[in-house]
RNA sequence: AGGCGCGUAGCUCAGUGGGAGAGCGCUUCCUUGACACGGAAGAGGUCAGGGGUUCGAUACCCCUCGUGCCUACCA
């Protein structure tokens, strides 16, 4: 589902963006994920009786190709089906030649630098993986576990003198790993704690084992933790690693546990061979029955475990390659201060300098054998001390064939491969051609957006920033879009081992790739975490049925040629590839829609276009989302669609609507395409095509020229040009998603105004019906009154419609334009209904009226204001702010408590119909 | 232990220093030639709690409670 979210969210930025004019590169490919990979082939191995050591490093290799070719080819056909618009010829993969190549390059240059350095030290260790593993890749979980207390006789006491139990005898410490004492070479208190400075320097006789160890102080050691004293086990701990190398001389590190997770030699000849956990066991076991646990707690404590298999991780000792990342992380930092980088949302910034400021250099080397092997060499006659080479290693950006030293052929590449991400973090100019300077490293580095999920910002974003300064020496990004986690609906991670995962191909099967990818862009607010529900998709899974039918409607009335084929037959449909000129034309002359409903149609359409093409500027996914929505369900569909059902019996208009439902579709189609890219393909091959523009104003534009590609064979009839016309007219392209992107339409703010008093209107009438029951079939008197010139402006350029309705036969019209009232009365019914839009109504006149005549009913369109009520407010608040306030006020006349009187006062009064 | 975030309608979630929103669910009515995967009208919320700033706080600040995550060398 993660990644379902991410191909999504970028799919909408790159078709967005192709579709705004802009060359869009989106690179599709995968990493070889190391040491995941590794596992899954190797359990593979396990079901067969094999293991990759019975194979041979080539064989098991040429294995795991195998299975890549089989997976990787998985990973891209989910892409496929979610509509990735990826540039599929530019695929990679991190093990290519080519980015194998730039992985040599990088090693040895940071090599040659000094950045790459070998130590032997501490590291995170997965016995089950048999690998290091970088601290990144460790996760911590607390787990239950015990704090066991043991006694610690002091020297010169014996063990047999112990038995008596002799108080002040013992130096008693605290641990959750019993088993490590085998491993201890101290004992560390802190110099401030007065009940423990008598002991500093004192040796003490080590349970278990024939040593003694010394009792060291360090401020490390905190005194109101358990007894105050500490077991130092420098060769499994990485505090203890600490304090044991402050101390001069520094202490010896006594390894017990091995790479295998089993007790050494050094453990003992009772414990060698022994698992860890049996061997804490039986330690514990044997420390009781020598009576030196004084007491065991329950405790909860932080455990590390391998994020791939979950192993409990082991400090381990070992020799491992490290890159030093300090002065690539000051750059790094400054980038994103200086805003040369931008993390979406801000906040993520925080977490990013807190771990680049606090950065511990990086282990690089991984003892798998799926990776970049790492490009160092070492010569067999050195390991035999028979060569003089100095620093004992060969770094190659390919592989050496003689010792330059000895000029020996017997030479042994390094066993270990590369951390998956140190080839992960080259990817922005890797994947364009570095270390060439390629032409489409010219044109597409620095990127413009990577779009990835919060938990891998230290893994990989923070690691591309680092060698995209480095080698490329600018920014491998502008802009890093963090999206949201997906968890279940009940907040949970998902996770295969909870069961609780979501499969977004069977979302896909289910609901549809458009609903599906819809979802997730509603979903994607920024700054939290989403809840994946399924009902939102099957809510989205309707929106693609309402659009569709929506269609279906528009091509029914758009009269082109053919009327028997429905939308959805576009093989050979003879809509395929229809035009219409950018506007009808008769005798000449531009037609356009004259009607407020189209007037006010396409004005939403601007300002949803606006709003959509900002919102993705500012990676608001969900608010594009919801304002399409929003548009083509409750405007497009709820009003326009419903009035054109009149208007469209009118001659005189009806020119002009079909083309505007026409354009709608089309402009919103492609307004919405980047998010539903399959429905809206398809319903976009079938509908005649529509130019992207509108005219300014009422701009006479030339007549379309007649051409030889127009009319096909289709465009005969005298009234032709008033048709959708059959060609291939230039300009039109021939996919969506080539299309132009809607933006920067024209707006009329009058018929935005106006058209909102009639829907107002509309709905009081409405709301009257539903709440005295009237039924729908039921046609009603409609007697609209007007008190204001305001509204008599409105009514006037309202006329056609009413007009319309007038002609649909559910309204009678009368209308004085000298005074400011007109009247409309409908057939059957003797109901009036007034609507009062705008004015002053004397609320007492009209009650005395309704009584001694039929049934009226006052329809209320504002609500009281009680800011003007507020004597503080009136005082103290602003004068703009209060005169705005009475602005407002004087506006809105009618008052909701009004209504609801006339509305009592009309069931007192005798309707017809059972209201 | 530090840090970040969240707590708004039954559920999943937007949002804003001045009139509380969406989707789903629920109630009532409606199969009229795009759509019942539909249309229309509704019910439902002291915006977690307390304090502060302000003429005014769901929004800004502080505290508490609940909840999720990240980071860290707590034996």
């Amino acid at each position: 589902m993660g990644h379902a979210l991410n191909t999504v969210l970028q799919d909408i930025l790159s078709r967005w963006k192709r579709m705004s004019g802009y060359k869009v590169l989106w690179l599709p490919g995968t990493d070889h994920a190391g040491i995941a990979t590794q596992n899954v082939v190797e359990k593979q191995l396990a079901s067969e009786g094999l293991d990759r050591h019975k194979l041979g490093r080539d064989v098991f290799i040429k294995r795991v190709w195998k299975w890549k070719a089989e997976y990787g080819g998985k990973i891209i056909h989910q892409l496929k089906r979610l509509g990735a618009s990826c540039d599929w010829s530019k695929e990679r993969f991190t093990l290519d030649e080519g980015l194998s190549k730039a992985v040599r390059e990088v090693f040895v240059r940071l090599y040659e630098e000094g950045f790459i350095y070998r130590d032997n030290r501490l590291i995170n260790w997965c016995p089950r993986c048999n690998t290091a593993l970088s601290d990144l890749e460790v996760e911590y979980e607390e787990l239950e576990g015990k704090l066991t207390y043991i006694k610690y006789p002091l020297t010169p006491l014996t063990p047999p003198l112990l038995r008596g139990g002799e108080k002040g005898g013992y130096i008693t410490v605290a641990t959750t790993r019993p088993e490590t004492i085998l491993g201890d070479t101290a004992v560390a208190v802190n110099p401030e704690d007065s009940r423990y400075q008598k002991f500093i320097g004192k040796t003490a006789n080590l349970p278990l084992t024939d040593r003694t160890i010394l009792i060291i102080s360090d401020h490390a050691v905190d005194p109101s933790f358990g007894t105050g004293a500490v077991k130092v086990t420098p060769a499994h701990d990485f505090n203890d690693e600490a304090i044991a190398k402050k101390q001069n001389p520094p202490l010896e590190f006594i390894t017990v546990i091995g790479s295998d997770g089993r007790m050494t030699v050094n453990a003992g000849n009772r414990y060698k061979g022994l698992d860890r956990y049996e061997c804490r066991k039986l330690v514990i076991k044997d420390l009781k029955e020598l009576n030196l646990i004084e007491k065991e707690e329950l405790y909860k404590y932080a455990v590390g475990h391998c994020y791939r298999c979950k192993t409990i991780t082991e400090p381990l000792s070992t020799p491992q390659w490290y890159v030093n990342v300090q002065s690539f992380a000051k750059d790094a930092i400054r980038a994103v201060k200086e805003e040369r980088i931008n993390i979406i949302p801000k906040t993520w910034e925080n977490t990013y300098f807190a771990w680049m400021e606090d950065i511990k250099d990086w282990c690089i080397s991984r003892q798998i054998w799926w990776g970049h092997r790492i490009p160092v060499w070492y010569c067999q006659k050195m390991l035999n001390a028979k060569c003089k080479m100095q620093n004992g290693v060969i770094v190659s950006r390919v592989a050496p064939q003689i010792c330059p030293y000895c000029e020996s052929e017997e030479l042994i590449q390094d066993e270990d491969v590369l951390d998956t991400w140190f080839s992960s973090a080259l990817w922005p100019f890797s994947t364009l051609g570095w270390p060439d300077n390629t032409d489409d490293l010219k044109i597409f580095y620095p990127t413009s957006v990577l779009v990835t999920g919060f938990d891998i910002i230290f893994f990989w974003v923070a690691r591309m920033i680092m060698m995209g300064l480095k080698f490329m020496g600018d920014v491998p990004f502008r802009d890093v879009y963090i999206h949201a986690l997906i968890r279940d609906l009940k907040g949970h991670k998902m996770s295969k081992s909870k069961g609780n995962v979501v499969d977004p191909l069977i979302m896909i099967d289910r609901y549809g790739t458009d609903a599906f990818r819809f979802t997730l862009a509603a979903f994607a607010a920024q700054g939290r975490d989403i809840k994946f529900s399924e009902e939102r998709v099957e809510g989205y899974r309707h929106f693609v049925n309402k659009l569709w039918n929506a269609a279906r409607f528009i091509m029914m009335n758009i009269k082109a040629e053919s009327e028997n084929r429905r939308i959805g037959e576009s093989e050979n449909s003879p809509f395929h590839r229809v035009s219409v000129p950018p506007c009808p034309i008769r005798d000449g002359t531009p037609y356009w829609p004259s009607d407020l409903a189209s007037k006010w149609i396409l004005s939403r359409l601007a300002a949803i276009a606006d709003d959509i093409n900002r919102a993705l500027e500012e990676y608001r996914f969900n608010d594009a989302a919801s304002s399409i929505y929003q548009f083509i369900w409750h405007e497009f569909c709820d009003w326009y669609l419903e009035m054109t059902k009149s208007e469209l019996q009118d001659p005189k208009s009806e020119i002009g609507v079909r083309w505007c439902l026409l354009y709608t579709l089309d402009t919103s189609l492609r307004l919405l395409h980047p998010f539903m890219p399959f429905v809206t393909e398809e319903i976009w091959q079938t509908i005649p095509h529509v130019k992207s523009h509108l005219p300014e104003t009422e701009e006479v534009r030339p007549p379309t020229q007649p051409s030889p590609s127009r009319g096909e064979g289709k465009g005969g009839g005298g009234n032709s040009e008033l048709r959708p016309q059959i060609g291939n007219e230039s300009g039109i392209k021939e996919s969506i998603m080539v299309s132009d992107y809607p933006k920067s339409l024209p707006r009329d703010y009058q018929a935005e105004e106006d058209m909102s008093y009639i829907i107002e209107a509309v709905m009081g009438i409405r709301t009257i019906r539903g709440e005295l029951n009237i039924s729908p079939s039921f046609k009603l008197k409609v007697m609209i009154k007007t008190f204001t010139q305001m509204a008599e402006k409105i009514l006037k350029g309202n006329m056609q419609y009413l007009k319309n309705l007038a002609k649909a036969g559910e309204i009678k019209i009368g209308m004085n334009i000298e005074k400011p009232e007109c009247s409309a009365t409908s057939v059957k019914s003797s109901m009036e209904i007034y609507v009062p839009l705008k004015g002053v109504l004397n609320i007492a006149a009209e009650v005395d009226r309704l009584k001694k005549e039929e049934a009226k009913v006052d329809v209320s369109i504002v609500s009281l204001n009680k800011k003007l009520f507020n004597e503080d407010f009136l005082q103290r608040a602003p004068r703009e702010i209060v005169d705005k306030e009475k602005a407002k006020y004087e506006e809105l006349i009618i008052i909701k408590r009004r209504i609801m009187e006339s509305i009592k006062m009309l069931k007192d009064v005798e309707v017809r119909n059972d209201s």
